[in-house]
DNA sequence: GGCCAGGCTAGCA
DNA sequence: TGCTAGCATGGC
């Protein structure tokens, strides 16, 4: 069955698939002409595929009947994961004030940022993700969906949801580390499902709290340091002001943008950044992809040079 | 072969 | 309170 959701004016559906397609290959297939995954309601896990129609709207396909109240349910997901309640155009105002900034915005018009559909899974996606490279880290977490997510077939293919919180919390540090994941991931990953079981941690009862509450909060968990709440922020809650200001990706970004010799320090960051509120997300989430372009391009510049 | 990844913790001064 | 070694492995 189909739904739609009208996207807001600034809205490249496009561009904004372009980086799940690269990062999310594990839990994205494109299939006629529609990008499936798994997204786990509160009953059930079901498949859907998302593109845009010829209307212009968000189209979204579920591999199932759904009822009116999880029609709503995946509607309000949907909203969230491809950030359809964002205007642009005041950001965009707002980066036309500095020339070297706004240079990265126009190959990115309409360009949103994409959210995990659940908190928790954002949360053990972000651990996972620590300190590795990019690449590296998606091979982990598709390792993870695969082993320890439900199991749906449609469109002669398989998709794995994300793994519940129970089951998660139910295995043992042995069944992450034969994954590759480091002993200590392993036991932050377990330790805070089991939390979250045990009713210790509620992280959707912070959805209200401001950023430096939520940042108080969480941190206090072991596994969970500023990044992780930095990227749960902005990829769980949803936040637009956040700064991950220690981040190495957004730190080597503006290295590169500003053509400076060093990288800069957290400090120098937080200077660069003190014009960028109330968007800090949006710039650091087009700087990251500045900086993964501008990568793929050295890239092919150098194995250019090499087979000459 | 060595250094670096969209970090975090424990242990030490 | 602030600093840093160690974690672990793939990619370049």
């Amino acid at each position: 069955m189909k739904l739609t959701i009208p996207l807001p004016k600034e809205y490249s559906f496009e561009k904004t698939i372009e980086r799940v397609k690269e990062f999310e290959k594990a839990t994205e297939h494109e299939k006629d002409k529609k990008l499936w995954r798994a997204i786990r309601l509160s009953s059930r896990a079901i498949v859907v595929g998302v593109c845009k129609n010829e209307a212009g709207e968000l189209e979204i396909e579920s591999h199932d009947k759904l009822s009116r109240f999880e029609q709503m349910e995946l509607k309000e997901i949907m909203t969230h994961r491809w950030s359809l309640e964002v205007d642009l155009t005041p950001f965009y105002k707002r980066m036309a004030q500095n020339p070297i900034l706004y240079s990265t915005i126009p190959d990115r018009m309409g360009f949103h940022i994409v959210r995990d559909p659940d908190l928790y899974e954002c949360l053990i996606r972000t651990i996972i993700s620590q300190q590795l490279n990019l690449s590296f880290a998606g091979t982990l977490i598709h390792r993870f969906i695969e082993q320890f997510g439900e199991k749906i077939s449609h469109l002669d293919m398989w998709f794995s949801s994300f793994p519940t919180v129970e089951r998660v919390a139910d295995l043992n540090y042995e069944d992450l580390t034969t994954l590759q994941l480091t002993q200590r991931k392993a036991e932050y990953i377990i330790d805070l499902s089991r939390a979250i079981v045990e009713g210790k941690l509620d992280l959707s009862s912070l959805q209200q709290e401001t950023d430096e509450e939520i940042m108080k909060r969480l941190i206090s968990f072991r596994g969970i340091g500023r990044w992780t709440v930095e990227c749960l922020l902005m990829f769980g809650y949803g936040r637009s002001n956040v700064l991950p200001a220690a981040d190495i990706g957004l730190r080597n970004a503006l290295q590169l943008l500003y053509g400076s010799d060093t990288r800069p320090s957290e400090t120098e960051v937080r200077e660069f950044a003190k014009d960028w509120s109330p968007y800090a997300s949006y710039v650091t989430f087009y700087l990251w992809d500045y900086l993964t372009q501008q990568k793929k391009i050295s890239k092919v510049t150098k194995k250019g040079y090499n087979e000459r």
